[in-house]
RNA sequence: UCCCCGAUAGCUCAAUCGGCAGAGCGGCUGGCUGUUAACCAGUAGGUUGUAGGUUCGAGUCCUACUCGGGGAGCCA
């Protein structure tokens, strides 16, 4: 009977076949251990000599690590074995014979293995974060339809800028330019206006010159956008489907998570309501800490905040905290004033737990056209790119909010991982755009 | 874009003050009946990133370049 080892704990005493690979071997002269993975799991398989055919047992002496191979064996609870279970070997074949594997089961440095990221995809570790974040796609999708959001997919080819030019990747596009998408948000929000609730989620592409463990240059985004909705009713929205990723997390990738040794105490916390401060009152923690003999340097009410103070806030709270209400000069055009203080925003972004930072980024619009149409020509913006953006505003104009939150970065903190180009299969940086 | 660091065997790294190029893993050969990145013995494997310079002598010092890593700013 056929069978994936994900689930081999079905099939207890049973014959199975199995079609993978060698991961490892061991061997102690009348006895081999052969580790096969299927892309499901691993599984120890046992070969005792005088068992087995002495064909077999010679054949699997020589099997090279990564051979492909279909086994046959019966399925046994075994404690001594890594998972649980293992298997008594019956047959074998060997589909295609490795050559020498260059991977070992030793440390590797990091240029090597992303040079080698086609086979690197088969070892443990890129294994179970790859399946995480399979698991985190799943539940995106499943929270936005649960609450009768439509996906919009936006394009890739845009236009125009959404948020300035120098961080856009520029493509031949017949007789004109056109650039990779950076964001799908202003298409979220003329989606919003004919679909009420709406989500994105593609592939984005930013030609930031960023060298740092927080950056792609290719990486996932997910955009809801509401018609109606206000900024509290984008943070409720926001925590709701934090928490809803990573208790699905938690509820089917403990094996993955316990492979990453990730301390899951600190992911079990992660429910709503989460914490919310203003601008004001993280610029006025960060000066506190430093009254304090803290080393974190102060800011002034109008700077933006550095990675020291952002990952300062965020290790003060033992959940994701808003940090709401920006300076109006340190944001975005489309972002709303607050009405009872113009000199901030109606703006959040969601700092993750334990120093990840930012993850989360959104707002509720302007909804007004003239005062739309002020800020485009302030920060130099082409009008004619924006008109049918302005259109959204001359046609039945609502007050509507969304955020953007970045696959990979979520992935990276669930994870606890240290870099982020572990969280996507084949990560695109500054300096490395293959394989 | 700026700052810092690195490049030696297939991989991970040593090499003292400038003085014979070395180990572990992987490969190959042999041994081992419960291994967990198995272990033990033997063996092959090198244009020290590239170009130039200093020196009796350069992996080591100097200059430039290439590639890579870490961080900053910016951002998700």
């Amino acid at each position: 009977m056929k069978a994936y080892i994900e689930k081999i704990s079905d099939y207890k005493d049973k014959e199975v076949e199995i079609s993978g690979w060698l991961y490892n071997k061991r061997s102690s002269g009348k006895i081999h251990f052969l580790e096969i993975r299927d892309g499901t799991g691993f599984i120890q398989v046992v070969v005792v000599k005088g068992q087995v055919d002495e064909g077999i047992f010679e054949l699997c002496d020589k099997i090279s690590q990564e051979s492909s191979v279909v086994i046959i064996g019966k399925v046994r609870e075994e404690p001594r074995a890594p998972g649980g279970y293992e298997l008594d070997l019956k047959s074998i074949q060997v589909i295609g014979q490795a050559e020498v594997y260059p991977l070992q089961k030793k440390e590797h440095g990091i240029d090597f293995l992303l040079s080698n990221r086609h086979l690197w995809l088969r070892s443990k570790t890129p294994w179970a974060i790859i399946r995480i974040r399979d698991e985190v796609i799943r539940s995106i999708i499943d929270f936005f339809h649960s609450k009768d959001f439509i996906k919009l997919d936006a394009p890739i080819f845009t236009p125009s800028a959404c948020e300035g030019t120098t961080t856009l990747f520029e493509v031949p596009y017949f007789d004109q330019k056109v650039y990779l998408s950076q964001s799908g948000q202003l298409y979220g929000e003329a989606g919003c206006m004919a679909f009420n609730k709406i989500y994105t989620f593609g592939p984005t592409f930013r030609a930031e010159a960023s060298k740092t463990r927080r950056h792609l240059t290719e990486f996932w985004q997910i955009e809801p956008e509401v018609a109606y909705a206000k900024l509290d009713d984008i943070m409720e929205l926001a925590e709701q489907f934090v928490t809803y990723i990573v208790q699905r997390v938690l509820a089917n990738r403990q094996k993955e998570l316990k492979m990453l040794e990730r301390d899951v105490t600190i992911l079990e916390k992660i429910k709503v309501p989460f914490y919310r401060i203003s601008y004001s009152e993280a610029i006025e923690m960060v000066k506190k800490q430093s009254v304090s003999g803290g080393e974190v340097p102060i800011l002034q009410w109008g700077d933006d905040f550095g990675a020291p103070q952002e990952t300062y806030i965020a290790s003060q709270f033992d959940k994701p905290v808003f940090v709401h209400r920006y300076p109006t000069k340190c944001k975005a055009f489309y972002m709303k004033p607050d009405p009872e203080n113009t000199e901030v925003v109606l703006c959040t972004d969601l700092l993750a737990s334990e120093g990840y930072g930012e993850i989360i980024g959104g707002s509720q619009r302007e909804e007004n056209i003239q005062a739309l149409e002020k800020k485009i020509e302030k920060e130099g913006l082409p009008k004619e790119a924006h008109e049918w953006y302005l259109d959204l505003r001359r046609y039945g104009s609502v007050p509507h909010s969304g955020f953007g939150l970045g696959l990979e970065r979520l992935v990276t903190w669930i994870c606890g991982l240290h870099h982020i180009r572990e969280t996507i299969p084949f990560p695109r940086t500054i300096d490395r755009v293959s394989p």
